[in-house]
DNA sequence: CGGACAAGCTGA
DNA sequence: CAGCTTGTCCGG
């Protein structure tokens, strides 16, 4: 007999099936079976093998085995995350389960002796030295030594998992690492398809080192030896959707289950790294080395209502060559006055939302979505005067100034940029390659941003920046518009010295009762409501807000997720974040 | 989620 | 009251 998962969205909860003889051998924990579910066929996890029998229900057979699944430590981690984001186990089930389907592993790889690698220097030596390590590396510093030496100081019977933020960047490190002749499955890959399958099966047979983006958190790698998380701090390795899972947090328990030594790396550690291993960082003048030159232009004593294009922009922009323009804003105008009349633009739907303009002769209430044609609500005029620009109205004035091409990017333009001085959202980070230099047109917008851990998205935008333009000793720039050059993040920038942030996000995030000296948890969606009225008041919990949305604040995650699983999970649409990004 | 089953509605 | 729609329940 097993208890199994089923694949079926809304099930939290388990059944058992009996196994016909012909599986006995295949079914184990974290097998892939079909059964009969009230009368259709669905998939499901094996999640224990011969459990203690419900009394009194008259057990059906399995009907079909389909598969490897995720290990039993891995299922067993799926309990441990479920409760830890508050979640249903399913979806972590899937993420740790292979993409096709896989009856049969691959022979591992010949057992290779691992070489040490020349000169990871001191740092790296002593990072790997520590069972719980942060490594502070500057942005254009080669993260590639680190991860050869690591790979090269594993015993010979046991295997790395190395994590990347995103799919590209695991697959170049996979590349590189497969040149110097380390046998590696690479489980990121663009869609599921046979030859994703086919990493997951090669990584779950073992002897290879694991490479891959968020979801390799839960890729298998039986041999565990070491974690490694690259670029710890970037926001793409929590997950989106409930449950929210951190890959950096799961990868982490998961070494800790293992015995295995792990290692975060960033540019700008998180107070969450921070506060579980011990930094290591190179000095001074090697770090600083590794950040760019930044210009902090001053706009306070302009009149607030010039452009952003200043005199020490244009000046780049005609000495530089490449140059990437960051503002967050798409569109032409986010806020815009009459030219006659000096109203306001706002929407006559919802009354106080702003227009924004998405485009040319269409104005888009920010609140409420309502349109209307760029006419002027009280004088009626058609001319009006842009307060926020936007990407779009940007480009033309970019290009007017600079007298070429300048390509727009943002998240839903496609093609690669070819224009020399190129426009967009922070997505022209990603999509362009190498630049010498990178404008942040209006800084303020991420510094004052209202999310959480703002000072550190902020940072790590202008780490992102930083790579692209690379080092002082390659002339790259950096430059920020600003009303605020004072400011924390733009000072450590300035003097490559992340740890001012650390020390002021830490004293704000003290004061404010956040992360990571605090727990946190929204939770919303229409059953919002009967959850919140389930949970009652527990004593050490806080909670805040009503009308569909609620937060809840603990002084642990064990007071949080433990008041959070003794709930019984109402009907309906909920959804719990628990470590919310945005406030 | 989605099949089963019951209750509700319509038109002859 | 057959034939269809709509709603609620619950799975081994």
């Amino acid at each position: 007999m097993v208890r199994v998962v089923p694949d079926v969205a809304a099930i939290t909860r388990t059944f058992d099936y009996l196994v016909p003889e012909q599986w006995r051998d295949g079914v184990e924990v974290g097998g892939i079976v079909r059964v009969d579910l009230h009368g259709r066929r669905v998939r499901a996890w094996v999640v224990e093998a011969d459990p203690e029998p419900a009394a009194g229900v008259e057990l059906k057979a399995l009907t079909g085995f389909t598969g490897v699944g995720p290990a039993s430590e891995l299922v067993d981690l799926t309990v441990w995350a479920a409760w830890r984001w508050a979640g249903r186990r399913r979806p972590l089930l899937v993420a740790a389960s292979p993409p096709g389907r896989v009856t049969s592993l691959p022979a591992p790889p010949p057992l290779r002796p691992r070489s040490a690698t020349v000169g990871p220097g001191p740092t790296v030596t002593a990072a790997l030295t520590h069972p719980r390590a942060v490594l502070r590396l500057a942005p254009a510093a080669d993260r590639y030594p680190l991860v050869a030496a690591a790979v090269a100081s594993l015993p010979d019977d046991r295997d790395a998992l190395v994590l990347c933020p995103s799919v590209d960047q695991a697959r170049t490190l996979a590349a590189r690492l497969r040149r110097s002749g380390v046998a590696v499955a690479a489980v990121a890959q663009d869609r599921p398809g046979a030859a994703a399958t086919g990493e997951w099966a090669r990584a779950a047979a073992g002897g290879c080192v694991v490479v891959g983006a968020r979801a390799a958190a839960w890729a298998p790698v039986p041999r565990l030896g070491r974690v490694i998380v690259l670029d710890e701090h970037d926001a793409a390795y929590q997950e989106q959707s409930a449950p929210t899972w951190h890959a950096r947090d799961v990868a982490v328990e998961r070494a800790r289950r293992a015995g295995a030594p792990a290692l975060v790396v960033s540019p700008c550690p998180t107070l969450e790294a921070l506060a579980w291993g011990t930094l290591e960082a190179p000095g001074r003048s090697e770090e600083r080395r590794g950040w760019p030159a930044l210009d902090i232009v001053d706009r306070r004593d302009e009149d607030p209502t010039a452009g952003l294009l200043s005199a020490p922009l244009a000046a780049l922009l005609r000495r530089a060559g490449r140059v990437v323009c960051v503002v967050n804003r798409t569109g032409r105008s986010r806020l815009s006055a009459c030219a006659t009349c000096r109203e306001l633009v706002t929407c006559t739907e919802c009354a106080d939302g702003a227009m924004a303009q998405p485009a040319e002769g269409v104005l888009r209430c920010t609140r409420c979505g309502a349109e209307r044609p760029v006419v002027c609500a009280s004088c009626g005029a058609t001319r009006f005067r842009v307060l926020r620009p936007g990407v779009s109205r940007l480009r033309d004035e970019l290009a007017a100034l600079v007298g070429e091409e300048v390509d727009e990017v943002t998240g839903s333009s496609a093609a690669r940029p070819e224009s020399r001085v190129v426009i967009g959202t922070e997505a022209a980070l990603h999509r362009v390659t190498s630049a010498e230099a990178v404008a942040f047109l209006d800084i303020d917008q991420e510094l004052m941003s209202t999310r959480e851990r703002a000072g550190e998205q902020a940072l790590a935008l202008l780490v992102r920046a930083a790579r692209l333009v690379r080092g002082r000793e390659t002339h790259g720039r950096v430059l920020v518009q600003t009303r605020d050059p004072d400011h924390v993040v733009l000072q450590a920038a300035l003097h490559a010295d992340p740890d001012r942030v650390r020390a002021a996000e830490a004293e704000t995030r003290q004061r404010h009762g956040l992360g990571p000296y605090w727990a946190h948890a929204i939770v919303s969606g229409e059953a919002a409501g009967a959850f919140m009225a389930a949970l009652g008041r527990p004593d050490g919990l806080e909670v805040q807000g009503g009308s569909g949305r609620w937060r809840i604040r603990a002084a642990s995650h064990e007071e949080l997720c433990d008041a959070l699983a003794a709930v019984e999970r109402p009907a309906g649409r909920l959804r719990i974040e628990v470590d919310p990004l945005r406030a």
